[in-house]
DNA sequence: CATCGATGTTGAG
DNA sequence: TCAACCTCGATGG
C-alpha cells in the first residue's frame, strides 16, 4: 500500500546497500525463477524510482521493475540504511553507494528493516544469510546485505526500451521531472473533464499519489473533490502540484506521510504516534473535521473510497 | 481466534 | 468488470 514517498525511499535504499558488488539473484518462492536466472550474478548499476514503480538497472542492462501493489513489502536485512535519508541522496535519480556509508566487505550487521507504505525495525538476524520469511518472489543477495520482495503485484525483468514505455505511461513525478512537472500536471488536469479527486489518483497525471495522500491534498487545497479538472483554475492546480512536491519531500525525508502542518506540543506527539490522529479527512468518515466540525464525508469513486470535508472543500 | 479490509496495479474474460 | 496478489493490522466474538 506504499505511496510515492516510500518507493522513492526504498530506491535510495537499494542505491546505498546493493550498488557495487555482483548480486546473487534468486527466487525462494519459485514464481519468478526464470527472471531471477537472467539478473543472477550482475551488479546493480542503479535504482530509479518513478511514482509507484521501481527499477534496478543491472550491468548487462536489463532491469527488474517492481511495483508493491496493495500489499508488497520489501524486507532488508545486513549493512543496510536505517532511519532519515541524508538530503544528499535526494532526487529521483540515485546512482551509486552513498559517500556516508561506502560499501565495504565485511560481517553483517544484524539489523532487519521491513519496508512498505511504512517502515519497521523487525527481530535482528541470528545467521547470515537470514532464511526467507513467507512467499518471498524474489531475493537479492550481497555479501553484506539482503532484500527479499513479498506479495508485489508486479515483478518483472525489463529491457531499457520496455523501462522507457512504463516510464512513458506515467504522469509526471516531483522528484523526477522537477520544475517541468508542473507544466505537465497543469495541463494533464485542465484539459479533462473529469473529477479532479479521480484525477489525483491517475497515475498518467501525476504518478506517485494514492489514497492517503488525494484525500489530505484535496483538503489542503479546501477543493471539492467532484469539481472537473478543466474547470480548476490554473493557479490553483499550480498549488496543488507545488502542495504535492511539498508533501512527497516531508514523506521522502521522515518516511511518514505527514500531513497536518503547523501541529504542536500534544496535537504533534499523537500526529506522530496514533494513526489515527495524524490525517486531516482520511478514513475519518462520520468524524467532526478538525477545522469546522462538520461530520467528515465518504463515497466511493472508481472503486476506492474518497474522503472530504462537505463544508470546508468547495 | 476468525474475519475483514487496505495507502494498487495487472491481466483474464 | 472483477479476481489475483497472499500480507497484516484492526475489528469483533
Amino acid at each position: 500500500m506504499p505511496e510515492g514517498h516510500s518507493v522513492h525511499r526504498i530506491a535510495r535504499q537499494f542505491a546505498r546497500s546493493f550498488t557495487g558488488p555482483p548480486v546473487t539473484v534468486s527466487s525462494p518462492q519459485g514464481r519468478f525463477t526464470a527472471g531471477a536466472d537472467r539478473l543472477d550474478g550482475h551488479a546493480i548499476l542503479q535504482a530509479r524510482a518513478v511514482g509507484k514503480q521501481m527499477f534496478l538497472e543491472f550491468d548487462h542492462h536489463l532491469w527488474l521493475r517492481v511495483h508493491l501493489g496493495m500489499y508488497g513489502a520489501w524486507d532488508f536485512a545486513g549493512d543496510i540504511a536505517v532511519g532519515p535519508i541524508s538530503p544528499a541522496e535526494r532526487g529521483g535519480r540515485v546512482v551509486g553507494a552513498n559517500e556516508d556509508s561506502p560499501w565495504s566487505i565485511g560481517a553483517p550487521r544484524r539489523t532487519r528493516l521491513r519496508m512498505a507504505e511504512s517502515e519497521r525495525l523487525q527481530p535482528e538476524i541470528d545467521v547470515w544469510p537470514p532464511e526467507p520469511i513467507g512467499q518471498v518472489r524474489v531475493r537479492l543477495l550481497t555479501p553484506v546485505a539482503v532484500a527479499d520482495l513479498r506479495g508485489p503485484t508486479a515483478c518483472a525483468v525489463q529491457t531499457v526500451e520496455e523501462v522507457d514505455a512504463t516510464i512513458a505511461k506515467l504522469g509526471p513525478d516531483p522528484l523526477v521531472d522537477g520544475e517541468a512537472g508542473e507544466d505537465a500536471f497543469v495541463a494533464n488536469v485542465r484539459k479533462r473533464n473529469v473529477a479532479i479527486g479521480q484525477l489525483l489518483m491517475d497515475q498518467e497525471v501525476v504518478a506517485g499519489i494514492g489514497n492517503v495522500y488525494r484525500a489530505e491534498l484535496l483538503f489542503r487545497a479546501r477543493l471539492d473533490p467532484y469539481t472537473p479538472g478543466k474547470d480548476i483554475p490554473t493557479d490553483v492546480a499550480r498549488e496543488l502540484w507545488r502542495d504535492w512536491t511539498y508533501l512527497l519531500g516531508v514523506g521522502v525525508e521522515t518516511g511518514q506521510m505527514f500531513t497536518m502542518d503547523g501541529l504542536e506540543g500534544d496535537e504533534l506527539e499523537r500526529a506522530k504516534t496514533s494513526r489515527d490522529d495524524r490525517h486531516w479527512v482520511y478514513h475519518r468518515t462520520g468524524e467532526p473535521c478538525r477545522v469546522c466540525g462538520t461530520p467528515i464525508a465518504m463515497a466511493e469513486l472508481v472503486g476506492r473510497r474518497l474522503y472530504w470535508c462537505p463544508k470546508d472543500q468547495v
